[in-house]
DNA sequence: CTCAGTGCAAAGGATTTGCATGCCG
DNA sequence: CGGCATGCAAATCCTTTGCACTGAG
């Protein structure tokens, strides 16, 4: 998606509250559109938005209420921002046990469709309703096994 | 599978370091079968081990550490603890974004065996070493619904 | 002018750690 | 007896919150 478009996306996501489109709302969004993976708050503040710590947090806070953000807990380390998916794609993560990092990736959607339909069944079944799935693929990357 | 074979396996287990089987041990271990669903720090004390909490945290390193309980983290409240899948079965989670209970649930061979290679697939690809998969399906249980 | 946004510092909350004591092997 | 276990209290670490100030509309 062409960045433009994602601001106006947001924009008029976060248009329904009182909430503005601030610089540092819009660089935060910028960092995790160009972003190839999650990110950290640490890492969001390196990237190039400079905010404090707090008013980050804060941020985060709003645009994940907005619905344009979604946050990823994986450890008891930094939780993992990335952009919703209803702005990316669907996907799924790939989660380093040594050094924390979070890749995405992918399955075929005929795939994708027969957990959707296990899935629902599983849910049906015990009276709960279902928001999304997530699946998760725990192990070590590549630059952590050659370390 | 029996309690008792079960408390034999973890006394093997934990003989191969220097770790002493005693009696908050096997209570933890034993609340953990009982369980039906992995169960938070204060609910394993709430439960009949009558222990300090940071001797209880200690505990579950240590068992974790043997590879005879595995811990869950859905988001920034307390941990879930449960017994290693070798000790149980392969399992996936409901997750309640409402009250934060999680339930088990197992889909079919099948399906598990599809998920497998598709994920085996995106790891290899990148030079990633698999350990393990998770699915969860997050939502709303039951009784969060009614309340 | 008003109210959302920001920075700084302090507070929270789950988990960990230091240290002295107790107890199993 | 020696070393692991335990309890209590203090320390950690990520994240949230209080408060006063700044700036956009």
């Amino acid at each position: 998606m062409p960045v433009d478009d994602l601001h106006a996306i947001v924009a008029r996501r976060l248009s329904g509250s009182t909430l503005r489109y601030t610089t540092s709302r819009r660089a935060i969004i910028d960092v995790l559109s160009r972003a190839e993976r999650p990110l950290t708050l640490p890492q969001i503040l390196g990237s190039d938005v400079s905010l404090a710590q707090s008013s980050a947090y804060r941020n985060l806070a709003e645009l994940i209420g907005a619905g344009v953000v979604h946050r990823i807990v994986t450890s008891d380390e930094h939780a993992h921002f990335e952009l919703a998916e209803d702005l990316t794609e669907h996907h799924h993560h790939l989660i380093c046990t040594s050094c924390g990092t979070v890749t995405d990736f992918t399955v075929s959607v005929r795939l994708e469709r027969e957990l959707d339909v296990a899935l629902a069944g599983e849910a049906a079944q015990r009276g709960f309703t279902a928001e999304h799935h997530r699946l998760d693929l725990l192990g070590r990357c590549a630059s952590c096994l050659s370390a």
